[in-house]
DNA sequence: TTTTTGCGCGACGTACCATGTCGCCATATT
DNA sequence: AATATGGCGACATGGTACGTCGCGCAAAAA
């Protein structure tokens, strides 16, 4: 019995979903290449006796039956997934659903619908609505992800796991329609709301970074990629500061925050050498080794006049320069 | 032959992960339920022989045998994982990383090792490393989120999906140690660094909100909670800003913004209702339906300069305000 | 303590079914 | 047209999956 089970969870797990096929040969080579010694027609009649007990479909490609598992196929895991991995599918779904488009989190919608449905079965009685005992709370202002087309995040993701060219649309901000152009995906890079494609065009060695939602369209092309020479993902994003991404080495922040600002810093350390003293005139003096980034600037202006920069200098002198512009628009 | 294969997945779906157990009669009547008809001898020749094919273990129970999945079982799911569902996990775990303590991811990483797995295999050519591949750029100021206990975080989901009462040893910020008491869980808010139990003590009736990294231990307790008459989730976090949760109800925002700092919405939208408008003097000027939250506080005075509120009025005195006081700050 | 019950485990017999082989036919491939 | 490949039905057979019985042990009940 051990052989044929095991044989026919691996031929289920050879299955791709729908789009995707797959014919009874191949299978069959597969599962020879790992050790199992049985006849084409024991494949076959696997594959038909299978298809009676789990939603799996066939269709005539050329002389051979192409199988899949149809769209409503539900997930199944072993080990099961237990009610605490639900819990946590679904916090990252609810933190998935404020950063990423639809586009981009849709493979993982298999996955959040077996953590749901592992809590529904546990609920006979308790937790009726767990909705109304699990929060996400963000911190960030909430943008709306620009939505991108599923079909573009599969060619791009599949271009780039095969290091093949696209053949994609793009449209410029101005541009109502773009036109189609070969590309050569070098990352992809996702931001809190946006995702960037970093990528060349053609034979050209200029680097580019276009967000995912302006492709209207991107097919898969069977010409292998090529990149520029030199390149470097971690050299080309402390570059780009459009990205956000941190630029500078590490600095000694140096600043005074109001007690209730401060309380934030205790329960989660901007760094891991932060140091906290109370001064007497109730402010609470912050010392803590970060990175120099944009994102500190935004992070330290948001508390407004609950936080005076002392140092390093450089960095105090771009604060007090702030105010004075601030003050400028509001005088009036 | 169906029957058989069908009855093996159940029964490996029906074991939990090492520190849980099951015993084979209590297999046996779950099976009974969902209709399969076999003898008690039948399961335990089944689990015996699955235990030759997969990292399952047994140990005495009383005098029945409990089962359960070894440590180092590796998640085996299908439909399998494809490659852009991979992905798409990596991407999660990054995003997760950067904002849950590992006590609360860690149930995931089952999932996560898993996708780790599936590129592996496909790689045998391309993508050799896809770390140069896919990157999450964070846009807030990257926080260390507090450590929490892994005990902790399953005692307080399993007393939430029981609707159970907890002992637990929590440490108030001035104490060193903390005393045991007996708390009512009444739902986790996630934030973005931190964790939040909502709960009451005892008997009594007023609500908290409790950092998870500051309980020491939590041990699931065999009474029923009890839940404080009248309390609503929604009703304490639109009462508790210190959580920042949006509370009042929809504004109408009007601000200019400079070119640079609205290039940022026309990628991702503030609302489903805004409108962009160029001004002469090279500002855009945007208006948008958003709620009244710290959050958007705290997001536009991150712009600095860059933004000015225009309207509603209440909005432009408060951030007049800040910036005569950030002013005063860095006056001398 | 004694009794009772539940469960693991070995043995046995049987019906069944999983598997390889062969042959026919349909459809690509040359 | 000839050849190769795969689906599918039929058949024979060895293996095995399953129920049943009985023994022994240990936990629970009396």
């Amino acid at each position: 019995m051990k052989d044929h089970t095991i044989r026919c969870l691996k031929t289920l797990s050879c299955l791709p979903r729908d789009p995707g096929r797959i014919t009874t040969p191949e299978i069959h080579r597969r599962l020879r290449d790992e050790g199992f010694a049985v006849s084409l027609r024991t494949i076959q009649r696997d594959l038909e006796s299978l298809s009676g007990a789990f939603p799996i479909g066939s269709e005539y490609q050329g002389r051979s039956l192409a199988w899949y598992w149809a769209g409503e196929a539900t997930l199944f895991s072993i080990p099961a997934m237990d009610a605490y991995t639900a819990l946590t599918f679904l916090l990252a779904e609810a933190n998935m659903q404020a950063l990423f488009p639809a586009g981009i989190r849709s493979s993982m919608t298999p996955y959040f619908d077996a953590a749901r449905d592992v809590l529904k079965k546990r609920n006979r009685h308790h937790l009726k609505n767990w909705k109304e005992k699990i929060r996400f709370v963000a911190r960030g202002q909430p943008l709306k992800p620009a939505p991108v087309r599923p079909e573009v995040v599969r060619a791009v993701h599949e271009a780039l796991l095969q290091d093949k060219r696209l053949l994609a649309r793009y449209r410029k901000r101005e541009e109502s329609r773009g036109k189609e152009r070969e590309i050569n995906p070098l990352a992809l890079l996702h931001g809190d709301s946006v995702s960037y494609l970093v990528c060349s065009f053609g034979d050209f060695t200029d680097v580019w970074h276009l967000p995912l939602h302006r492709f209207s369209s991107a097919r898969l092309l069977d010409k292998p990629a090529t990149r520029p020479a030199g390149f470097d993902l971690e050299n080309y994003l402390s570059e780009e500061q459009a990205l956000q991404y941190p630029w500078g080495g590490e600095i000694r922040l140096d600043a005074l925050f109001d007690a209730e600002a401060a309380a934030h810093l205790r329960e989660t350390r901007l760094s891991t050498r932060q140091t906290l003293r109370h001064c007497p005139d109730g402010r609470v003096r912050v010392t803590a080794t970060v990175r120099d980034t944009l994102q500190l600037r935004w992070w330290l202006l948001g508390f407004g006049e609950q936080v005076e920069v002392i140092g390093p200098e450089t960095l105090r002198e771009e604060f007090a320069e702030t105010a004075r512009e601030m003050y400028k628009l509001y005088r009036k």
